[in-house]
DNA sequence: CATGAATGAGAATTCATTCAT
DNA sequence: AATGAATGAATTCTCATTCAT
């Protein structure tokens, strides 16, 4: 053919991503999205072996890069450096953070909302519960770094602070905060915590948190 | 016939539940439920008016109190009460909460995690943009009773905090945490939300906020 | 009961008249006949023993009329009446016609546009054809008192004429056309009909047809 | 899979002109044309979008027809032919049309009698006012090339007789009168239409009515 | 790689009617 | 006379997927 193969399944995918976003994985019609397409519904069954195979294909690269961050935290090479340990290098992950949100929107939204009845929806609870498990490794280093701190959360509170960042997340996707006030609206968040969690634990933070705006 | 009323009802309440609760109101089937129930599918038809009533017909009680308990706090009522900005109102208020959940789990589950596709789809987050609306209404008021507080919370901020409380609500739902904990927690959480207002606002909540557990 | 037999089937009789005007006999529902008329469904089929015989019982009376109307035509005593043949008679008749279409439009809107599936489907056929009927004898009556007259009008050609007039009676109820503008239209296509026949039969009608309305 | 897919659409098209003969298109079921077209029920909707879709492919290509007969006969050009006014041009003119009645029986009797409930239901009455129009339009043109003629037609008039005209044909395909007597039949009509509009408008069209036959 | 053809299972809902009470 | 309860059959339509070509 004339076509590439890539372009096709571009298109192909293309035409999943807007059905998805609109319809969400359950709803969404392969039929549909074959004929925006402008492909035959049997052929995308060359492309892609299922309806969930193909939410996977546009969300995939996406959860790669995600699971991929996340190996690197659960390998504690991050806590190892030091300079974790400081205000910048906090800010510096919320830039991060930010950015990354900004520029995968798209995907980032059929992940949280559109999953439903796809092979990704407990994707937010995995990640939910992966971000507990290094928050606790996190916290028993502190203690062995630094005697003093009496981080005494339980399981189920850090697995709530998880739970609170990934909202803070969704919110931010479902609002479309633009990429500026996501900067100012997570670095408050962050205060908020360090002040929350200084109060639970009882040691004292401020090296590390963010400083009010002005 | 002989059978009455209220007691085939019921049967087709209690199929509904369970269907609701293993697939989702989408992917539920009117038909399964009325083969559970013992019941012809069109009899179902006798009772609702349709799934979506179906649905309403199990949540809506529940959602009716909790309706009206926002009615009341959006009144304004309760902050007239000086009783309001005490330690103990809010540990009442937190046991209240924790007996409510403990008390409708299966349904709040349903409403939480399964209306997808139903009218109530769109509860949740009409909860968190009421509950939004009465805590800047409560800041505001604190403001003119306490002059010295500097609540300056962005709207979107407040929205978080309010999804943050719906948050760990829903955590303890899909956890199925038992009552004892949830008392332990929400005081935990309470806490955690005081000291991070605190270092936001610059105000002194130390009367209100939940002493650690000894 | 305190209410009257026959309230309860008047008021059934008039939900099921809205009913089958608004949906036709097809489309129509018993059960929202009955739910309007404020009884069960069940009881309707205490008064009426299917849909088709409510049906029936709205418009039976005007049916029976209609075909008293139509054995009195075809037992010929009219014809014997030799005002009959006169203008000011067809005049009388078209008057009289008028008004039983004003008086009875709704329930005629019914039998002629809204039995469709109901055993009067076919009502608007029948009268046609005993119409053709009492014409062909009417015109061969005439024969025999005009010998003059030669008015070969074949069967089909004076079913067509009968047809007709059912069709100004139709376009008369489905545009609404008041009393008084009946009487007029009627007279014109009288008169249209009349030349239309001496056309055909070479015969002058002059002392019967209507004349110009100046 | 060998079977290619005209032939499938045929047979399903067959099937479904004799189901909307048989039972009118609202009692017509889908299911029962499949099952006598030999075909699944679902595959049906492989080749039309809806039921109604399926009957607008059979009646379709007709009304298309009928449409650009009457998108000429708007356009007024037909009346700028001299012979138009002639005698010889009507004759042609029923020709034309008892051909196309006896060519395309089946699907105007579906049009005419089946229709109900499908998006031709109006379809009727859209024809007719259609030839009122055009009817209205032509005496118009009458008085200005004979200034003699005093066509004072009410439009309700006009409308009747384009009504008369549809009822003509429906009657000739409700009864299923043959090509031969057609023409005869439809030759008797026009005359007496013309004797008609003499006597109404106080004109002469004696060069353009249709002689007795024999 | 592409497609046209096909399908079975399933969806929610409506219907007229029956019958024991 | 009235009803509450019940039902089986029927409706159109959508779905993801398969497979021979």
């Amino acid at each position: 053919m004339q076509i590439p193969k890539e372009e096709i399944e571009q298109k192909i995918l293309d035409a999943a991503r807007k059905e998805f976003a609109d319809k969400g994985f359950t709803r969404a019609s392969v039929r549909r999205i074959a004929s925006v397409a402008g492909v035959s519904t049997s052929n995308i069954y060359n492309y892609f072996k299922s309806k969930d195979d193909l939410f996977a294909g546009i969300v995939g690269p996406i959860v790669t890069k995600i699971n991929r961050r996340f190996d690197f935290m659960e390998s504690g090479e991050e806590y190892r450096n030091p300079d974790k340990w400081s205000y910048a290098y906090h800010l510096q992950m919320l830039n991060a953070l930010a950015g990354f949100i900004d520029a995968e929107r798209e995907v980032l939204k059929l992940l949280a909302f559109q999953s439903h009845g796809s092979s990704f929806q407990n994707y937010r609870e995995t990640l939910i519960d992966r971000y507990t498990l290094v928050s606790l490794k996190f916290m028993r280093e502190s203690q062995s770094l630094y005697p003093g701190l009496k981080a005494e959360i339980s399981p189920f509170f850090a697995h709530n602070i998880a739970s609170f960042w990934m909202n803070v997340i969704l919110e931010i996707l479902m609002h479309d905060v633009p990429r500026a006030e996501m900067t100012v609206f997570l670095r408050e968040v962050m205060r908020f915590m360090f002040y929350g969690y200084e109060g639970l634990t009882e040691y004292d933070f401020s090296n590390m948190r963010p400083k009010p705006l002005s």
